[in-house]
DNA sequence: AACGGAACCAACCGCTGTTCA
DNA sequence: GTGAACAGCGGTTGGTTCCGT
């Protein structure tokens, strides 16, 4: 192995094609069709490697490519194929009549892999993720002291940490971007809160001292501030200073000092109402595929280069587009899925 | 109008897998 | 069995265009 760059050989041309040498190449592969790349510079006269006209047949000449914008369709098949075959460019293609994996690849890194980002969705992965979402400049905190009504609120929300969906959705939601302003939507407002609790009882509960609880954790004024994506603790009296929320909102969920658990389902609730959101239960979410989830939803493909299974765990929820904005139909189409049902996928399993 | 940064995308590079003498 | 030739793939580069200041 380890054979010299073809177009190595002096006198050869780089670059962008002449209108000239592409009637050649056409031309020639009309009366002669796709043989010898290698021969084929010579025998149509032109100064480029086999491998620089075969790119230029395959990426731009063929007679079958479609040009222009990527239709909403085509995106979200990208994205469909992406979340199961990951950067398998030519394999995606090959299921886009019309487009090149050069091209499909261009338009993701720099359209779609972008956007994704900005939703907070890992474009690797496929699934939300909670570090991407930067509470803190949110929230604009000068520090955390947490009182003893914060503490109350951690150890009741401790057990949140078991519903991973809650807080990919909750996280979700609120990296969507707002339809008009950058004001934050009703629902953003209320699940903030939510989320940025949540998100403190799973930190603490994903890496707790043997026999330390929540609270105790934020008793020790180093431990909090170790504590990566903590914010101030009372983030409806920060949004309040940052016009974040009307001064008559009223009392946000999560801080009354009697907060409950019950609050979860209701908060379920609500983003079902908003959006129609399918929860898997959070017994099972993590490893139960019978609701949205593999083989009907989002999978969570490996970055690794081989054998793109559902290594781990993917997201299990899902949802279907009906009273809502932009984002949601994105979102919608990310998750909405039933690739069985449209695509052979099994090739690559 | 001029400039600079961002976005876009065609083309190149380097690697792997396959074929064949 | 070996290695060169070749095709194909994914990652990256760099030139061009767009857009805001």
């Amino acid at each position: 192995m380890g054979r010299a760059p073809c177009c190595d050989r002096t006198g050869l041309k780089k670059g962008p094609w002449t209108q000239e040498e592409d009637e050649k190449l056409v031309a020639y592969i009309k009366k002669h069709g796709q043989g010898n790349w290698r021969t084929l510079p010579k025998n149509a006269d032109l100064e480029r490697c086999g491998k620089s006209c075969r790119l230029r047949w395959t990426n731009y000449l063929r007679p079958d490519i479609k040009r222009g914008r990527f239709s909403f369709e085509e995106e979200e098949t990208i994205i469909q194929l992406h979340s199961i075959l990951g950067n398998k460019w030519s394999a995606i293609a090959a299921r886009l009549p019309g487009r090149t994996d050069n091209e499909i690849k261009n338009y993701w890194n720099t359209h779609i892999r972008k956007r994704l980002l900005r939703m907070g969705i890992d474009p690797v992965t496929h699934a939300p993720r909670l570090d991407l979402l930067d509470l803190s400049s949110l929230l604009k905190p000068a520090a955390y002291y947490p009182t003893q009504a914060d503490l109350d609120t951690l150890r009741a929300l401790e057990p949140l940490a078991n519903y991973p969906d809650l807080l990919r959705l909750a996280s979700t939601l609120l990296a969507a971007p707002t339809t008009t302003s950058s004001q934050p939507t009703t629902e953003q407002q209320m699940l903030l809160p939510w989320l940025i609790q949540a998100q403190m009882a799973q930190q603490v509960s994903q890496a707790p001292p043997q026999h330390a609880t929540a609270a105790d954790m934020f008793l020790q004024p180093s431990s909090a501030c170790q504590m990566p994506g903590l914010v101030h603790a009372n983030p409806a009296q920060q949004l309040h200073q940052d016009h974040m929320v009307p001064s008559d909102y009223g009392q946000l969920p999560g801080y009354d000092n009697q907060l409950e658990l019950d609050y979860v389902p209701a908060l379920m609730q609500m983003a079902s109402d908003t959006s129609n959101l399918q929860w898997s239960s959070p017994v099972t979410s993590s490893n139960n595929n019978n609701n949205c989830n593999v083989g009907s939803g989002v999978s969570t493909p490996s970055s690794s280069p081989a054998g793109r299974v559902n290594s781990a765990s993917p997201t299990t929820f899902c949802a279907n587009a009906s009273n809502i904005d932009a984002f949601s139909a994105d979102a919608a189409g990310l998750f909405d899925m039933h690739l069985s049902d449209l695509l052979d996928v099994s090739d690559y399993m």
